[in-house]
Formats: structure tokens, C-alpha cells, sequence
RNA sequence: GGCCCCUUCGACUAAUGGUUAGGUCACCACCCUUUCACGGUGGCUGCACGGGUUCGAGUCCCGUAGGGGUCACCA
């Protein structure tokens, strides 16, 4: 019949070399390591990048060790070059790991695909302690079984056809070359429960706990396997992950008694869902992390974007350095429903960061931009249209997007603007101002906002009535830095040219 | 569908049995002003619903509804 026998005694009996160590070597074990556990298909998404900043600033609130480890189990989904993109990744968001495939460590090594002699070891260890067997199924009949299974509206579920074969038809089957995994024994009639430092206790009945495969047929663990025996041999404190994990964690307390190992503490993250409140899904915008390092988003915004989606140290403040993110993280402060992605806070805290930073600063970070789009500029020339720009400017590519008329000429003028400002007026005002711009000496903006002025009231006009078409001409726009700023920097001869050049030809 | 989780303004959230339910983004109005933006002032909307417990419930309990996650030899 059922034996799920071994599971209970092996629990029991480690438990006590658990309590045993846990006290004599209380200074080892209170030091808090955690890890992020991608599987490196490609990019990064914006919610794996939250959970390693969640595991990041725990760890460093903790004074604990960061780890990174590759789950690259699944060698269909294998991406060439997705560990240096992850890289680049973490590097550009200041997420950074204390062990890891690049930066090494004792309780290495922390790809799991060179892990796999390790795996295997657990594995056989399983099925010699009766936690796990041998299942021959094909994937062929598991599909019938599932459909049936659909058809009927029973839970879709592994039959256990292969739970109860002998040991000899067992070997005999292995010894003729047979394919086939390992599948974990679940007991039957028991509850599991967890503790989950964001949840609260949860409980699953174990009857809704499928047999997991835990050893493929191509020899490669599952993810549950393999995350298990890292987590414990890297001696991983606490589990930081996404919500999608609760489902399976069961699966994995499961394991832990089977081995008769100390599980770690679980804290799973709410998820970051669409406008619609799905999961945040590519289909329904940019997801990932290189998509807004491509949007002109700087590293620091989005981070402190993210760590306040979903968690709230007060709500007094908005704006956060890491460091003061690492001093007030806390996981028991970490929220339960899922968090929207909001486009437009983001806008708002990217333009909170642009307005904080030095204009040289900006410059290097713009400089790219605008040689994408084919402008010139110099630093100097450059870094004054950033201090022209900063305050308005949401994103990156705003201070060469808005800003085309700094470094060329307008070719183009915005309709509704001209319509108002624009007409024989004007350009007959303009033309009687031109020369006295050209004999001006300074060019600097008291001496331009002083003709200007002065001769509008010589005329009864609203100063108005010159900026706004002084603007049109020069930048082609109804927005921007003041006129008399935008002026000096484009210079006398450049101003002088456009507004003649519009005088004589702009209808 | 089974199992698990969740539910405060449109969005992110604060509140740890006693508040006119607060802040931020977005939106609207006004002020500032040469435009846009910044800044300032004000406004708009919220405790999913129904029962309990309690002198008192957004906060505790039960139920309902709605939403989400998960049910692979993927992680």
C-alpha cells in the first residue's frame, strides 16, 4: 500500500541534529542569506528585477549576503548570452551580489547546470529513503490522462500509475534502458503549512499536491529539485521570490522533510499586474528592464519606482536614495495585493531624479541620444541645454526630442501656436525689431529682454506680442525655456538668421 | 473547474479598535508667468458587500461577491 512511512521518521529524526546545531552555532546561522534565482531566457523583467531588490536591500539591511544563482535547468530555453545580459542588467539598476557565477564564493558553483552530479546524488537518495520513485509514463499517455482528466472535471493530476511498482520490475525496466523521471512521493492525509513572512500561515491538503517530477528523463532536475537542494546547501535563510511560487511551495516543504532538512523562511512578493490587474504581461507594454533604460529612465528612478511598488516604509516620502531604502526595508512591511505598474509615476519620479542630478552629469547620460538622432553639439553647448531643459524634461530623449531647435534649425512650426501668434502684425513688429537686435552689442539676456521691452512700450503692445512670435521663429514652438535664455545660448547670428529667414518666407 | 492568495480615492499607498479616513501620482481650478514646465493654493473622488463581536470596526470573526495566481519532464 501507500508508504509515506519515511517521510514522517526522517523528519522527526533530523530534527533534533537541527536543533542541536542551530543552537551551538547560533552566530553562523543568524546571518541572513538570501538569493535571486533567475533562469536566464533573455531579458530581465521589471518584476525580477523588483524581487532582486527585494532580496538586495534585505540582505543589506541585514548585513547578510547576497547571492546569484543561474537556474538554467531547462536546457530547451537556453538563450545564448542571457547570464551578460542579466550582467548588464543588475549592474545598470546597482543591484549587485556578494556570490555568485562572476563574483565566486565557497558554496559555488552557482550555475545549476553544473550542478547536476548533485542532483542526481539527492535524487537516488529519494527513491533509496522511499520519498521518491522511478515513473515510466510517457509523456504521450500523461497528455491522455490530462485530457481525460479535463473531460471529466476532475483536478488534472499525475495518476500515480508508476507510484507502487515493484522493485524488480523497477530494475528490470531501468536495466532494459527504459526512459523515465523521479517523481516525488507525496504523502497521503497530510496537511502542509508554512509560514510566509508577508502571507501569514497558509495550508495546502496533500491530496492537492501533484507528484512532481523531480528528475527529468534528460537526467536534469526540475526547478523544484534543484532549488531545494541549492537553497540548502548554500544555506539560503530566507526565500524572497514572486507570488506565482506560493502554489508550489508545498512541493518544496515536502522535500525539505524528506530530507530532513531545516526549511527557510518564505516571503512571497505580490505581483506587478497590467492596468487590467493581470500579471504585467509584454502584451500590454514594456517589461523589459532594457526597455526603459531605452526610454531615457535612469537606473535611480526606476529602482526607487519599484521598491515602493508594493512596499511602503510610511508614506510620507516619495523620493528615496538606496541607502535610505536599505535602513528602511522591511519584509513585514511589504504589501499582499498585487501592485499596477503606473506609467505615469514612473514619469513623475524620473523627472524628480533629471531635476536632482548636475547637468553635466545628464549631459553624458544625453549625449548618445543626440548622436543617434545625428545632432551636433559640444559638452559646453550641451550641458547649457540641459540646465535650460532640466525642469522640464520627463526622460532622457526629452532634452534632444523637445529641445531639436538647440542644435538645428526649425523646419517645422507647431499650427495652433502660429495660428494664434503669427500674422502681419507680428511680422511687421519684427521687422522693425530686427534692426536694433542686430546693433546690439551684448548679446545676453538683460540686453535682449531690455530691447525687447522697451520696445513694446514704445509701440503700446503687450511684451507678449514679440516673445511669443521671437519664439515661434526661432524654435518653431509654443514650449520651452524662457525666450531670453533660449536666445543667449543659440547665439546672435543663428537667432537673427531664423527670424529673418521667417519674416521674409513664413506665411 | 480544484487549490491558494488578495480587496482603502482612477493608480501607488498610510492607518496597527476611537482620525472630518492622511500622503503621493494623475486629473480639474486658481495663483505665479513671455510659452511650456517648476513652484504655491484649493478641489475631485475611496474603506467591495452582508452579517456578527464591541460602548465604539477600514482595522477582529464568519459568509458572499469580485479579482489574481497556480495546476508541465518551464522556471
Amino acid at each position: 500500500m501507500e508508504s509515506n512511512a519515511p517521510l514522517v521518521s526522517h523528519y522527526s529524526s533530523t530534527l533534533y541534529f537541527w536543533d542541536t546545531r542551530n543552537s551551538l552555532l547560533n552566530t553562523r546561522y543568524s546571518m541572513v542569506r538570501v538569493r535571486f534565482a533567475p533562469s536566464p531566457t533573455g531579458f530581465v523583467h521589471v518584476g525580477s528585477l523588483r524581487t532582486a531588490l527585494y532580496n538586495y536591500l534585505f540582505a543589506r539591511h541585514h548585513g547578510g549576503v547576497n547571492i546569484l544563482r543561474i537556474e538554467d535547468t531547462d536546457r530547451t530555453r537556453l538563450v545564448e548570452g542571457a547570464v551578460d545580459g542579466l550582467y548588464r542588467t543588475m549592474r545598470w539598476a546597482g543591484v549587485t551580489f556578494d556570490e555568485g557565477p562572476i563574483e565566486g564564493g565557497k558554496y559555488g558553483p552557482y550555475v545549476q547546470s553544473e550542478r547536476t552530479d548533485l542532483y542526481r546524488k539527492y535524487s537516488d537518495e529519494l527513491v533509496t529513503s522511499g520519498n521518491a520513485y522511478p515513473c515510466f509514463c510517457t509523456s504521450e499517455r500523461l497528455d491522455l490522462v490530462r485530457k481525460s482528466q479535463q473531460a471529466t472535471g476532475t483536478p488534472p493530476m499525475y495518476d500515480r500509475l508508476c507510484r507502487n511498482l515493484t522493485t524488480t520490475e523497477v530494475s528490470a525496466r531501468i536495466a532494459a534502458g527504459e526512459p523515465h523521471v523521479i517523481r516525488l512521493r507525496v504523502p497521503i492525509g497530510e496537511t502542509v503549512h508554512f509560514h510566509d513572512l508577508v502571507r501569514g500561515n497558509i495550508e495546502f491538503d496533500s491530496r492537492t499536491i501533484d507528484d512532481q517530477v523531480l528528475l527529468k528523463s534528460d537526467g536534469f532536475p526540475t526547478y523544484h529539485l534543484a532549488n531545494i537542494v541549492d537553497d540548502h546547501l548554500m544555506e539560503i535563510t530566507h526565500v524572497i521570490r514572486g507570488e506565482e511560487w506560493v502554489s508550489s511551495t508545498p512541493k518544496h516543504i515536502l522535500l525539505y522533510q524528506a530530507f530532513g532538512w531545516e526549511p527557510p523562511k518564505f516571503a512571497h512578493l505580490p505581483l506587478l499586474l497590467n492596468a487590467d490587474r493581470s500579471k504585467l504581461s509584454k502584451r500590454q507594454g514594456d517589461v523589459a528592464v532594457e526597455d526603459y533604460k531605452d526610454k531615457g529612465y535612469l537606473p535611480e528612478a526606476l529602482i526607487n519606482f519599484l521598491a515602493l511598488l508594493g512596499w511602503n516604509p510610511s508614506a510620507f516620502q516619495e523620493i528615496f536614495t538606496i541607502e535610505e531604502l536599505i535602513r528602511d526595508f522591511d519584509l513585514e512591511r511589504v504589501n499582499k495585493a498585487g501592485a499596477i505598474f503606473n506609467r505615469e509615476k514612473l514619469d513623475w519620479v524620473n523627472a524628480e531624479y533629471i531635476r536632482k542630478m548636475t547637468p553635466e552629469y545628464l549631459a553624458l547620460l544625453v549625449r548618445p541620444i543626440l548622436e543617434t538622432r545625428g545632432y551636433f553639439a559640444t559638452d559646453d553647448y550641451l550641458v547649457s541645454v540641459v540646465r535650460l531643459m532640466q525642469e522640464r524634461a520627463r526622460t532622457l530623449p526629452d532634452f534632444v526630442d523637445f529641445a531639436s531647435y538647440f542644435y538645428v534649425a526649425p523646419t517645422e512650426y507647431d499650427e495652433k501656436y502660429k495660428a494664434k501668434h503669427w500674422n502681419d502684425a507680428a511680422k511687421e513688429n519684427l521687422r522693425e525689431l530686427l534692426p536694433l537686435f542686430q546693433a546690439v552689442e551684448s548679446w545676453s539676456h538683460d540686453s535682449l529682454e531690455g530691447i525687447v521691452r522697451v520696445f513694446a512700450e514704445s509701440k503700446s503692445l503687450s511684451a507678449g506680442k514679440l516673445i511669443h512670435p521671437i519664439r515661434l521663429a526661432v524654435t518653431g514652438r509654443g514650449m520651452g525655456p524662457g525666450l531670453f535664455e533660449l536666445l543667449t545660448l543659440i547665439g546672435k547670428q543663428e537667432s537673427l538668421l531664423r527670424i529673418e529667414h521667417c519674416v521674409a518666407n513664413l506665411a
